[in-house]
RNA sequence: GGAGAAAUGGCAGAGUGGUCGAAUGCGGCGGUCUUGAAAACCGUUUUCCGCCCGCCGGCGGAACGGGGGUUCGAAUCCCUCUUUCUCCGCCA
């Protein structure tokens, strides 16, 4: 959400640049605009009108200790309109309010000065490539097939448990997932981030905190009698750990790592390029999260950026990172660059990994901030998350790229984590 | 799930209708003293919105778990929701 006060000092450059994310905002900034103006002559009369209604009340409290009765009735005579007129300002005002809270709403983030526009993804920027493509038969399977063969993750018994995309993982298959969750965490916490282990049902403020509601309200599991949803990301419940709460700018960065679950309802995108693990409704990935101080948001952004090129270096994947153009961007990003894995039998890019930058998008919605040192007053922080990694990917890369005739060699940075060197 | 009690500032904890944004203590910050520190003493210390305003600051409004109500006036009374604690029941 971006701020009121930068709405009304900079209206001509957020529309600028939020054509950069193909988005038209000049009705919205209009309107936005006027019920500000409307909201604040609003308020300046509510207050003027209360501060009168305190000054007879206070009259009427000193009177009726003196005893002065008749005086204190004739007092009391003022209010009753004053009342009711305050009472209307009050409802005009709550509407204002909500109706400025709605448009403000529906602006995206502003992108960094950075991001091209485009037009789709096509337009992303390839920033840098590392790894080896590596050299796989003609007849090399991909891996919805590899999982079949040896039996590691069966999507038949998850459609019977619960349905489409809710994989079941078996024997090597299991301890290969579970083996990249802790080498993840592990990762993550010699880097300086602190693990968490979050819930993975959020409320609905927790939702609206971190941008996911009212937005893709559709895209999560809304369990409906308690108000609850399942996250889609790990993002939800540790950025919202930072919701309303004021950190000191010598805290900052705070760096979290959390292992989550994530749930997706992925309504309307199932189709062509979306088997075996390539998309699922619920998979396993585990999440960097970093709350900043502005000024060094974008020196964050590059050191997560670096720790997931780690990652995928480690295990030996061949990468890409792109800069997302404006249009391939999400709403409430200021600046994402993604991570994609070669897929040798597939032969495409999968990507495993987005890292964000929010600024304060988010920490707007949620009320964080900050104070410097002796400072009086607050600011809100920047925000930023990335996967580090997301695992379905990831397997499915790791079993094409690394099959061999005797089995799928397991990368070295692994083996002490699974115990053994080959699913086979 | 049943019964009862409670929710106040960073923390502890007073406050049961009027001058209470809130005593007091602790903690924090600034200062005096000291070579330095401690102790002592003095001062200061919530957040949001609006107006004036370059900054400092000033003025006004709101907020005592959330929401609603009674009243000229609510931390204080009423309703409701949530959470916590105690006892009972059940349970991984």
């Amino acid at each position: 959400m971006l701020t009121i006060n930068l709405i009304r000092e900079k209206r001509d450059f957020i529309s600028d640049r939020l054509k950069i994310k193909n988005f038209n905002s000049e009705e919205i900034l209009d309107k936005i605009l006027e019920l500000d103006s409307r909201r604040r002559e609003i308020q300046s009369r509510s207050d003027t009108m209360q501060a009168e209604m305190n000054r007879i009340s206070k009259e009427i409290g000193s009177l009726m200790m003196q005893n002065r009765k008749t005086e204190a009735e004739s007092a009391k005579e003022n209010t009753y309109r004053l009342k009711e007129e305050i009472r209307e300002l009050g409802e005009e005002l709550g509407r204002l309010d909500s109706e400025l809270r709605e448009e403000i709403i529906r602006l995206p983030n502003l992108p960094h000065e950075s991001v091209v526009r485009g037009s789709s993804s096509e337009d992303n920027v390839k920033v840098r490539e590392g790894g080896e493509k590596p050299s796989v038969p003609a007849d090399a399977l991909p891996h919805w097939e590899l999982i079949r063969k040896y039996d590691i993750i069966d999507f038949d018994l998850g459609n019977k448990l619960t349905g489409a995309g809710f994989p079941v993982y078996k024997g090597k298959g299991a301890k290969l997932e579970r083996s990249l969750i802790s080498f993840f965490l592990d990762e993550g916490v010699s880097a300086g981030y602190t693990e968490v282990i979050p819930p993975i049902v959020v409320n609905e403020d927790s939702g609206f905190g971190t941008g996911q509601l009212p937005d893709m309200e559709g895209q999560m599991y809304h369990m409906t009698l308690d108000n609850f949803y399942l996250i889609p990301t790990a993002e939800v419940p540790v950025t919202n750990i930072y919701r309303d709460v004021i950190l000191n700018a010598e805290d900052l960065p705070v760096k979290n790592i959390a292992y989550t679950p994530c749930f997706r309802r992925e309504a309307g995108s199932w189709g062509a390029h979306v088997r075996g693990l390539n998309r699922l409704h619920q998979f396993d990935k585990v999440e960097i999260v970093q709350i900043a101080h502005p000024d060094h948001s974008y020196k964050a952004l590059d050191e997560m950026v670096n720790h997931v090129e780690g990652l995928v270096k480690k295990l030996g994947l061949p990468y890409r990172i792109m800069r997302l153009c404006g249009s391939d961007m999400s709403f409430t990003s200021a600046l994402t660059y993604d991570f994609e894995v070669w897929s040798a039998a597939q032969e495409r890019w999968l990507e495993v990994s987005s890292v964000s930058n929010f600024e304060s998008f988010q920490a707007n919605r949620l009320k964080c901030r900050f104070r410097e040192k002796g400072g009086k007053q607050t600011r809100l922080a920047h925000t930023l998350n990335g996967s580090a990694l997301a695992l379905p990917r990831i397997v499915a890369a790791i079993l094409e790229n690394n099959q061999t005739p005797s089995g799928i060699r397991i990368p070295q940075a692994l083996i002490p984590y699974t115990g053994f060197e080959m699913i086979d």
